[in-house]
DNA sequence: CAATAAATGAGAATAAGTCCCATTTATTTT
DNA sequence: AAAATAAATGGGACTTATTCTCATTTATTG
């Protein structure tokens, strides 16, 4: 009798996104939980914001709505989480992760999806400028922007075809 | 006996608004009633964005809040008034009117408030060559876009002192 | 391994926004 | 100008997203 051992990719592929949980945790020093170890596997899943529908989908049962609420606010104090509003106000929230860089975002007003985009350096740094002068005339301290593009997917959405 | 009559300014600044309120409804061929004019005067008392709170209060008693959500949804199918979302998540609306040119905003951390801001032609400019490049990349229309900057004003926001 | 501190689940409470329908107000017709 | 029709309103019930509470469970520390 001959014993097989069968590795399936989603055995690597959750056994990476446990180990990266876990490792996000520690890193900050919030103690590591499996509620927080499933939430951060969900929001792994897609690497496009997410609604927290989705989110509540993903983890049915496995983890309370209350606490998916209290982890999410959680991940948001330690940076890890970006927590938006789609234009239909439908709150929204995507990983940050360590290589995540500067991006904005895309919205389809007819599927409802959302894309990372990024813009190229001129546009920031011509960016970066005006908000230097923005800073100057209304005595702001500016920390953060985003630029928001909304239009309709013209045929090739995932989700519209 | 002498009659005196004494024209407020107040008395000017609301006969105005209040015309102007209704030539805006005749304009858009929208039937002009009292919930509707006094809910554009309270949009025209403050120049930058306001919440829905900061309306119900100005309105209080007069307008039913279910008509203050209808006549605002009204408002928005004629394109006069903008909504949008403030970064701790509260519905903000602005009125758009005739003279309003693009513009962007810019929100205190500290004390909420939102400031109407331009950016240059330069950078509109470079931002529409930007638009149209991620329009070809993901096979998109985009047809409206925003730039939101999020700071805290160092020392003269009108509520902060 | 016990003691302490922190996190969780389940459901109640809150708040923003929508819906419903009887009444009022505007508009159109005569 | 009054009657007929159509549209808008008020008030409250309802829905949905999010927060809160607290008894129980789970993690961390000594």
């Amino acid at each position: 009798m001959r014993i097989y051992l069968i590795f399936f990719n989603t055995a690597f592929y959750n056994k990476n996104m446990s180990e990266s949980s876990r490792k996000i945790l520690s890193d900050h020093n919030v103690s590591i939980t499996n509620p927080r170890i499933l939430v951060l596997e969900a929001l792994m899943e897609s690497r496009n914001p997410q609604t927290i529908d989705d989110l509540q989908k993903k983890l049915q049962n496995k983890v309370a709505k209350s606490t998916l609420y209290r982890v999410l606010g959680d991940l948001k104090k330690i940076n890890v989480l970006h927590e938006f509003t789609s234009p239909d106000n439908t709150t929204v929230v995507e990983l940050l992760l360590h290589d995540a860089e500067h991006h904005h975002h895309l919205f389809c007003g007819d599927c409802g999806e959302i894309i990372d985009v990024g813009l190229s350096d001129e546009f920031e740094k011509l960016l970066s400028e005006e908000i230097k002068k923005i800073e100057r005339k209304f005595n702001f301290r500016i920390n953060d922007h985003r630029v928001e593009m909304f239009g309709t997917c013209t045929d090739q959405c995932s989700n519209c075809k």
